[in-house]
DNA sequence: GCCAACGTTGGC
DNA sequence: GCCAACGTTGGC
């Protein structure tokens, strides 16, 4: 089983959007890149476990953990022209190049982990998310990473 | 295939 | 709102 982070804005799809959602359910529509398109499409498996990512608002934060609960698949919303994340490229082939997964809430944590704790976690240095510039919207995480924000996560007290 | 211009991301 | 980093586009 292998540990992603996945962003999101949380004015466009928060974690209460997903705890929210039918079956704490959601597709994860929208990847208009070809690097996280690749993951999604080519390693993401079934129960794989999620990082769930707010970026792009007051305080960016993990705000919990969700699961792979179907594999990539045509994300359809690029064919759709009332769609945000229509693509037009995609429409002209007749077919989305575009992959999406779905992804089960599974654990909201007693207190998010913000990216500023994260920085100053000794443990996470060279970890994707905290190098600079780096924007890749899925992204693998260590085991290591993983058990280390998820015990912070969990923890009722810093 | 190079690379400059442009657009987007995302923290601050 | 700024700006650095990065990805994509398109002319050559």
């Amino acid at each position: 089983m292998r540990y992603w982070l996945m962003k999101t804005e949380p004015d466009t799809f928060s974690f209460d959007d997903l705890l929210k959602a039918k079956d704490k359910t959601t597709s994860w529509e929208g990847v208009r890149n070809y690097q996280a398109r690749n993951l999604m499409r080519d390693e993401m498996k079934l129960k794989d476990r999620v990082l769930f990512y707010h970026s792009s608002c007051d305080e960016p934060a993990v705000m919990g953990t969700a699961e792979v609960v179907r594999e990539a698949h045509p994300d359809l919303t690029a064919l759709d022209p009332e769609s945000a994340y229509f693509d037009a490229k995609s429409a002209k082939d007749g077919a989305s190049r575009w992959q999406m997964v779905a992804v089960k809430a599974v654990e909201r944590f007693a207190q998010p982990v913000t990216l500023k704790q994260m920085r100053a976690m000794k443990a996470l240095d060279g970890m994707m998310l905290l190098r600079p510039g780096s924007r890749l919207s899925v992204q693998p995480v260590s085991a290591k990473e993983w058990a280390l924000i998820v015990k912070v996560g969990r923890a009722t007290k810093v």
